[in-house]
DNA sequence: TCAGATTGTGCAAACCTTTGCACTGCCTTT
DNA sequence: AAAGGCAGTGCAAAGGTTTGCACAATCTGA
């Protein structure tokens, strides 16, 4: 009763009948006459068999496991994927295995070669800030793994991509910035080799250039981590230049807050003294005051793309068809942490387009 | 190479050498010669090969897997005592296996009964709101497989235990705001059924009466749910009685914001007209304003310890030890959304103690 | 030179399930 | 009465790995 659980074959003896025949009677095989199949699934309910998922993957190559790798889940953003992937792949016949690589590359290693060993059947990844290179998601692919990449970007690997378009979504929050009046924008940005806080930087960048406002490269910095308490440093660094921005875009919500606590510890009035907007639309976001204004992303949406994607992938035939790159599109936010338009400039810029 | 990997068998043929003598090269058998060794080793690593855990599972019957089984993981709470299991467990031959219930009581009984299938070793588990019997957790436990049953409390369910004394948490929290002078404290509860929330509702009790202030049953009002948007309309209700509280003692951070913000859009101030405290202590409820006063749970050690727990029952002999209940402590943090103790109070309370 | 030890390797079973094929009776048909 | 068909069941292999035991070959010592 202990360890070894009851299996099929511990019915058939007790039955006096072959493990083959308990199989079949238990799965409702047409060939089993009635009274046969009744004392079969009569004693499984008896002793309440449950059927060796183990012994099953190893028979059929196939463990109904999609590996999902993220970076982290205490965000609301992973979270929130993971909560889309779930509600997809939980309709299938598959379970995922969450793993976390703490924005390692090596931990994300060592998690694919494990998810390899377990014969994964699918793997969804988010990239670790660290990863640069992608040879540990290729020997998955070469493996026969279907691969799907969201969020963050893996230049260079061929596979199911499901993406932000950080880039409109930054373009258009400093977009806003500029046309609301302010001229001296700076920018907090994450780690440089994150395909989104590069199409984010590049985004503020291009939003500058259209508004004829000419980069400062003390206005760029970028932040050591993606928490609250790393955005307090630079945001004072920041603040305390002698030429002070009037404006500040941030890489997320929670680096947004710090600049914007930052910026009432110093006595500045936020929006009026500079205005700052964030990127991920945290759910507090609307809460803080002033409310933070921000880009949200469709993180629930993203999660089930990816999830859908994988599922789509494992069930087709073998000439495999193109890969995916899907975008969603991010929305700008505008609530109290950003200066509203005066309507002269809003006027002046419908006219100028 | 395209499905089927490579396997010892295969190797041993290109070898010409039995599979077991594989098997013990690449273990270091210390009977093998040393070039047979390094012939399998060469040909190992040339090959890519990685050893099925699957069939290695079903031959030591044993998955080396863990599941947890959560409500959700988009909150802090959760998904930081997550963090810490995977922290504790990443370091063993163990891997984890996170399953939302969405606190439904349907959907964990499926869990459970596919964690069974899948043989997992050991099951940690924080039961949803909705569950109020336990036999599928007794089910795990008659198929030798530990439980450990995290934050939420299973009355009657004998397990090892790793909780957080809510009483005294919402007692601290509440006698607070006795003592700094509040006599109108309203509490907004959760669902009833589950441990957490009548712990916090017994403390809340208990203070008052403490305070020998009379328990006014208007002022005690149970939320649909753990979100901001869940405590708006409870919180409209408190407010808006005819002599309505001077405090609120909120079951959760968000519950606690959305009490915060009802105030502010009704015209009262937070704290002079109202004090506030919540329970969690979530990374932003230090940024609101005011930054919100509240009870810390140490989430994260929560999850290192239940892990460590389950741990230590997989690896101990047969006569198990008795069940182990740890109850961590939470800790009252003052910030600015609560009214300091007007300094006559607090002599007054420090004479009389 | 032969018994006995030592070294290196192979065989086969076990873990649990599914499934193609074969087999045993029995019934029907000619 | 013999042949053919069919219903019901069992056998055995397969999936990948480990491991106790057996076996073969070589070596040691008397």
């Amino acid at each position: 009763m202990k360890k070894g659980r009851v299996t099929i074959t511990d019915m058939a003896r007790t039955l006096r009948i072959a493990p083959s025949t308990v199989s079949r009677a238990l799965k409702d095989h047409p060939a089993l006459r009635k009274e046969t199949k009744e004392a079969v699934r009569a004693l499984a309910k008896e002793l309440d068999y449950q059927p060796n998922l183990v012994a099953l993957s190893l028979l059929k190559k196939k463990s109904n496991t999609i590996g999902v790798v993220v970076p982290e889940i205490t965000s609301h953003f992973f979270s929130a994927i993971i909560t889309g992937i779930q509600d997809v792949i939980g309709d299938s016949e598959y379970n995922i295995m969450i793993c976390l690589s703490n924005e390692s590359y090596g931990e994300e290693e060592v998690i694919i070669k494990k998810l390899l060993k377990m014969r994964v059947d699918g793997v969804l990844v988010s990239p670790a800030s660290e990863t640069k290179n992608f040879d540990h998601f290729k020997s998955l692919q070469k493996s026969g793994i279907p691969v799907v990449v969201f969020d963050r970007d893996c230049p260079g690997l061929e596979a199911d991509k499901v993406l932000v378009d950080d880039y409109i979504g930054a373009f258009e929050a400093v977009q806003y910035l500029t046309r609301s009046g302010c001229s001296k924008i700076a920018h907090l940005g994450g780690p440089l080799n994150l395909s989104t806080t590069k199409h984010r930087l590049q985004g503020y960048l291009d939003a500058l250039e259209k508004a004829h406002i000419p980069l400062r490269e003390e206005y760029v910095v970028h932040v050591p981590g993606f928490s609250y308490e790393d955005g307090l440093i630079p945001s004072e660094t920041l603040l305390g230049l002698e030429d002070r921005p009037d404006a500040i875009f941030a890489m997320n919500d929670s680096i947004a807050i710090s600049a914007m606590h930052m910026a009432k510890q110093m006595g500045l009035k936020v929006p009026e003294d500079v205005s700052i907007i964030g990127f991920d639309d945290e759910p507090h976001s609307p809460y803080f005051t002033p409310s933070l204004s921000t880009v949200w992303q469709p993180v629930y949406s993203l999660g089930m793309l990816s999830a859908r994607i994988v599922l789509q992938r494992l069930q087709e035939e073998e000439p495999p068809r193109a890969f995916r790159e899907e975008i969603f599109k991010p929305e700008l936010v505008i609530r109290a942490s950003s200066r509203e338009y005066p309507s002269k400039a809003w006027d002046l810029a419908s006219i100028g387009k």
